[in-house]
RNA sequence: GUGAGUGUAGCUCAGUUGGUUAGAGCAUCGGGUUGUGGUUCCGAGGGUCGUGGGUUCGAGCCCCAUCAUUCACCCCA
């Protein structure tokens, strides 16, 4: 027997429903907030992926789904959606063209990484990204839509809040910061290789010790550059009027390189050890890192498997009919009046003509909310026996009424 | 890549200090004389006990290896 490959899940039955009814849901609303469907190839150059994500990264060191195809290109299948949209946009010219552009996806993605609770290495992100728009009303629209999202699916969460800086007060404190950690004795294994890849990261290690160690290390928040201080208060300020309650943890740090200024997490303590069911923030710089004209970008992804598991379903009704035959004679006309149906309704059938008992289990079973079958006696009289499987009301209708 | 746990029927699991023919519930299918489901009663099918080796008169159970899976670390959605 061949078994699907490891982290690789099916969506079936059950699964395949809340999938939908997670994507159908989450695109109406996303449309909603003038967003527009887009779709980027699953396989991309590789080159597009280290130039965004970022070579710091354990996506791109060495969590990466890559290899040469027969034409001797260096691909990858993508490891996160971002980077692809903005290589769409710029393919599109749009960079050029100017002006504001919305967009959402769903999709997989891939990462090589052992599977956990909430991680798997095919695994699905719904995402949206907006391009053109500085003003910070932008970023509180995109936690608005967010919430809104969780609420609709009576998903509890909590907002992690950080401002990142920019290229004038980012830079800065990164030297800062880096020059506090050297002069620091004592950090584990892991900070001191964080130092040299993602100093950042450092301030959200898990060891109590490292965490003793940075007690007086310079804080992001009270390095900020005036503008991006003016916005990150502005940004609360939005999200305070529309009842939005978040915390600011000045330690938040997105895991790939392209963030700058907002920075977001939702969590959730349902889920296991990977407590992030949907992270974005602001790329200014990342459409001219892609070498297109310079463009302000800032966006999102949620991890859907993460959260198909806190969704709550609505209660599914009964819905369309279940058509049988009785004995063999009927069989025709079934067929006939199935396909019929079928035009405007949800139509269950069994080719087999069986007793009455066993069509009504299997018809109870499909979901069906009325019962149709033919049996002789319907047969002789041109009528369909009907019966409504929620009221048990039964009558007969002539074949051409039904 | 590292560490720990788990592999017995389609699913969830029992299975004694190693001892005859490996069980249950759910699910499936069939029946309970005339054409009434979700909620009754009876019955049936379904297992190379993950795989390979070893110890033993004898292994589902003990040992070794291997594979799969789960959880956690790292990292991330």
């Amino acid at each position: 027997m061949i078994n699907p490959l490891r982290g690789m899940k099916d969506t079936i039955d059950e699964a395949s429903q809340r999938y939908t009814y997670f994507i159908e849901n989450c695109s109406r609303i996303a449309k909603n907030y003038g967003f527009s469907f887009i779709e980027t190839p699953i396989l991309e150059e590789t080159a597009l992926f280290k130039r965004s994500v970022g070579e710091s990264s354990d996506i791109v060191g060495k969590e990466m789904y890559q290899f040469i195809d027969k034409g001797g290109n260096d691909v990858c299948m993508r490891p996160e959606g971002t980077a692809g949209v903005v290589r769409a946009f710029i393919s599109a010219k749009f960079d050029k063209a100017g002006g504001v552009k919305r967009f959402f996806y769903h999709g997989p993605m891939f990462r090589y990484e052992r599977p956990q609770k909430g991680r798997l290495r095919q695994f699905h992100q719904f995402g949206a990204e907006t391009f053109g728009e500085y003003s910070i009303k932008e970023d509180a629209m995109i936690i608005l839509m967010l919430q809104e999202i969780f609420d609709f699916f009576g998903i509890k969460t909590k907002l992690l809040l950080n401002s990142l800086g920019c290229k004038e007060c980012m830079p800065p404190y990164r030297e800062k910061l880096v020059k506090f950690l050297d002069k620091t004795e004592g950090l584990c294994e892991d900070c001191l290789r964080r130092k040299e890849t993602n100093p950042i990261r450092v301030l959200d290690c898990k060891n109590e010790t490292c965490q003793n160690l940075l007690q007086n290390a310079p804080m992001l928040s009270e390095n900020l550059c005036e503008s991006c201080q003016s916005d990150f208060s502005e940004l609360k300020t939005i999200l305070d009027r529309f009842d939005v309650s978040y915390e600011v943890d000045t330690k938040l740090v997105r895991g790939l390189d392209y963030y700058n200024k907002t920075a977001f997490e939702f969590i959730s303590d349902e889920i296991g050890a990977q407590s992030a069911i949907a992270g974005g923030g602001r790329y200014d710089r990342l459409v001219e890192f892609l070498d297109g004209k310079p463009t302000a970008g800032i966006g999102f992804a949620m991890g859907v498997e993460r959260l198909l598991d806190l969704i709550q379903m609505p209660n599914t009704l009964r819905e369309g009919f279940y058509i049988c035959a009785l004995c063999e004679e009927a069989s025709e006309k079934v067929m006939e009046l199935v396909i019929k149906k079928r035009k405007s309704n949800v139509v269950h059938t069994n080719y087999e003509a069986k007793s009455l008992k066993a069509h009504l289990k299997a018809a109870d079973k499909s979901g069906v909310k009325e019962f149709v079958c033919i049996g002789e006696d319907e047969l002789k009289n041109g009528q369909v026996w009907i019966k409504n499987l929620e009221t048990k009301e039964e009558r007969t209708l002539a074949f051409e009424q039904f």
